[in-house]
Order: C-alpha cells, then sequence, then structure tokens
DNA sequence: GACGCCCGTTGATCGGGATCAGTGCGCCAG
DNA sequence: CTGGCGCACTGATCCCGATCAACGGGCGTC
C-alpha cells in the first residue's frame, strides 16, 4: 500500500481500501489546477456549469442570501471535498458557493469521473459513500438548527468540522486549525455573531473546547460529545469503513 | 400521448415529456404493493433495506429524535415521491421514516430501477431531476429554520406542500388536502406546537391562507409568495420543464 | 503617524417564541 | 352514557438569543 497523495484520495481512503491502481487513477484526476482568491463566487444560484472541482487546499462554502440580506451558511467544503458535484450531476444549485479562504481546486470534468467509474467501479462506490455522508451532514445541520440550541449546535459543529478534517489528515481529535470568523460561524449556526462570542466564551469556561487566533482546541471531547449529541465513531475510527 | 396513470410518472412527467413507451416503463416500476399502517417505522435509524418504495398513496416523513425527546421532522414524501432511494443507493440514513397517515406504496428493487434505466435513459435524467429537487427542498429547509421567523417558515412550507402536490395532480394554487397535525408542522418547522397554532391563527387573519379541518386553503398567494420569498415559478410552471 | 476597517468582545435592553397551565371538542372504547 | 385521549385553541409568564451601542486591537493604506 503506497502513499496516498491527494486529499481526495484520502477521503476516499476512509471509506473503502484503495489499491495502488485505484489511488493513481484518482490522482489522475486531479487534472487542471485553479486557484480561487477568497471572496470570490465560484458557482452562483442558478448556474450550471460543465464542470465539478475538487479543493486541494483551502475553504469554501455555500449559502443562500434573503431578501433582508441575512445569509444562511448550508456547509463548508474543506480539502478533499467534491464542489458543484450536485449542480453537475445533478443540476442543483440554488444557493452561491464561494471561498471563505484562498483556495486550490482540481477542475474536474464528469466525463473524466464518469470514466474512472468504469474503469476502477470501487471508486464509484466510495464516491457515493462520501457524498451520501457529505449529504447527511447537511441533515444533521438542519436538526442541529431545529431543535438544538446555540451551545449544543455550536458544540456539534465544532466536533463535525473535527471529523472531516482528521478523514483527510488536516487535524485530530485535540484539535485543528480553522479560518472561520465568528461572523461565518454566526451565519452558519442561525445565530447572531455576537451570541456565537458568548457561547465560544461560555464553552471556554466550561472547559470543553477554544476557539482562538483560527485554532480549534479541543480539551474535553467526551464532553462535548455529550453536550451535542455527537456519534463519536466519526472521531474514533481509522482505518477504512470498507475492507 | 396517453393518460399518466400513477403519481410518479405525473410527477417524472413534470420534468421531462414522456413517451408512451417511457411512461409503461415507469408503469413496470410499480411492482409489489405493500401497505403501512399509521404510525409504523418504514424504515429505521441506520437500516440499510435492500428495498426502496414509491409511495402510491398516503404521506410519509422522515424525521430524527434527539436525546431529550424533541424531534426534527427532515421532510415529508407524498405520493409520487421515491422513499429510502438514499438509504438504498448511497445508503445514508440516520434519522427514522414511518406514515403519518396510511400509506400504500410500490416496492422497488434497486435491480428494476438500474434497468429501467438502461432501456431508456431519458428516464434517469427524470428521476435525478426529481431527486435533485427534493435535495433542494431540504436546502431550503434549513435557511428557512436558520433565518427566517415563524410566520415565513410557516408560509414557505405550505407553499412549498403546495407546489410538490400540484406536480402529482393532488392540489392547485387555491389550496389541497393535507393530514398534518399542528404537532407535526410544529416539529418541522422547528417550533413549538402552541405557537405554530398562533401563527396559522394569524395568517388567517391576514386573510393569506386557512389550515383548517386537514384543508389548505391559499387566500393570497402573492402575499404568501412575498411573505416567503417563495420561487412562485414552481408554482406557476405547467408543461414538462424539458421538452 | 493617522486614519479606516474588520474582527473580537462586552454590557444593556428588547422581543419572539418556549413553556406552563388550562379549556373545550370530537371520537372511540368500555 | 361515560371516561379517556388526542388535538385545537388561548392566556400568562419566562427566557434564550437578537439587537443596539460601544470599545479595543491588529492590519493595511495613504
Amino acid at each position: 500500500m503506497s502513499v496516498i497523495h491527494s486529499p481526495f484520495a484520502r477521503k476516499l481512503g476512509a471509506f473503502v481500501a484503495l489499491s495502488n491502481k485505484e489511488q493513481s487513477a484518482l490522482d489522475r484526476l486531479h487534472g487542471r489546477r485553479k486557484v480561487f482568491p477568497a471572496g470570490v463566487d465560484m458557482v452562483h444560484q442558478g448556474q450550471t456549469d460543465q464542470a465539478a472541482y475538487i479543493l486541494a487546499s483551502g475553504w469554501v462554502c455555500s449559502y443562500k442570501i434573503l431578501a433582508d440580506g441575512t445569509r444562511q451558511i448550508v456547509d463548508f467544503q474543506i480539502p478533499g471535498d467534491f464542489l458543484g458535484l450536485r449542480s453537475v450531476l445533478f443540476r442543483t444549485s440554488d444557493h452561491n458557493i464561494e471561498p471563505v479562504t484562498k483556495v486550490e481546486a482540481s477542475e474536474v470534468l464528469v466525463r473524466d469521473l464518469l470514466e474512472t467509474f468504469n474503469e476502477t467501479p470501487r471508486l464509484a462506490t466510495a464516491v457515493l459513500w462520501a457524498a451520501s455522508r457529505d449529504e447527511a451532514m447537511v441533515v444533521e445541520h438542519l436538526v442541529s438548527i431545529g431543535r438544538r440550541d446555540a451551545k449544543e449546535r455550536t458544540a456539534h459543529f465544532l466536533l463535525e468540522l473535527g471529523a472531516r478534517l482528521k478523514l483527510v489528515g488536516l487535524g485530530s481529535t485535540s484539535g485543528y486549525a480553522c479560518p472561520l470568523s465568528q461572523y461565518l460561524l454566526a451565519d452558519t449556526l442561525g445565530l447572531s455573531a455576537v451570541h456565537v462570542n458568548r457561547v465560544l466564551r461560555e464553552l471556554r469556561e466550561d472547559g470543553l473546547v477554544t476557539f482562538q487566533h483560527g485554532q480549534v482546541e479541543i480539551h474535553d471531547l467526551d464532553g462535548l460529545v455529550a453536550l451535542a449529541e455527537f456519534d463519536k465513531t466519526y472521531l474514533d475510527h481509522d482505518g477504512p469503513l470498507l475492507k
């Protein structure tokens, strides 16, 4: 088993044990690289692009802005995540997508993707698993916003991020780098920035987690998990889910 | 162009103009019928069934229950909707699914579904369109709960339901039958049942919409659309979206 | 160095919606 | 006929989180 190169391959590798051939097939997918500066729309409402992207580095969020100017962030994409896959395959996109940091991304043509799947069918399974996990995340997010209070929501979100980052080797169960401002956090969690600040202070005072200087430090994992009803297996598992 | 039989065919027909051959291929999908009484789990957390269902009649909801007993309903399925497609194809299911009314459903084996797609590839497109619409709905729901107040949320939801029911011929822009209790509504919108009641009263007093005796009557469509920032084209279009 | 701007931070106040408590009605089982 | 139950409905009160207002620090620009 060789070294896994790209974040994308690392992510899929968390679901299916990849052979060398499959890994190189994945790496071939990372064709033309594009760089996006922070704050520029990558995909906007209704646009149906011909290309999707795989993030190589940086963070991206997809959001919707309402008439009164309020913004709701639906989810974030981190290195290894597909971007625009839904809008390409399923042509669904009623919200904007833009980087929150400088982003490097591999342009992926759907044709190439499908060809890769034909060569190594198990990759298709892995991609579907990964996609399903991302979608389950949106559902969890909905449940969070609908039925959890501010503290629980925040804890859940920070754990969720940690779990995803760990998958691609960008963090551990004790902490990770996180470039999100408290304003972004607020629009994600359906709260005001002021209140996010207070909640973060409370979590810090409770000795659960700190979020300062772009760094999340998890001090009491079990406490956080209990507070957020988070499924700890997301954080704990180490090898691929399918042998 | 013959008569469209099943709710499923009607729904797909709203996206793609179907030939006679394609319609009969769809009707062949409606294999073994199953009947589920109200209130019984059809699919529960984590279960990965071999079969999906197409609803022939009745209403179903998928939800998640938190440790403190509160429930968040993620979405509803109505006649013509796929049920468990995600959990079958993508194996995603971290929430329960159960009927809120007595439900008749056609069991669909994935094998049959894929074969049908091979015969008539345009059907695959239609299914993906329909699936993407359902998924966009979940995202809209998230935005609603995160950033709209109780009145706007309720208006949005009632319009959303109306649009979907109209697709399968079960309602019009002036009203539709709706078997949901105010408790179900509350758990859907992330509100308390008490407050849902008050909101419904306000909407009635505003002359916008009434929701009584299992019947939704839309009295001021434009007012509702404005309140909810709802995309009116969902309600207005009549023919298929793709010729 | 001075200014502006973004972001984090804190206090004071307000309000939307939750919660508690209770009524009434239709329906079904006994 | 009667008790029980689920659901619609209403009033009173409470509280979580929004809003308003203000301050400070880092950083880029002129």
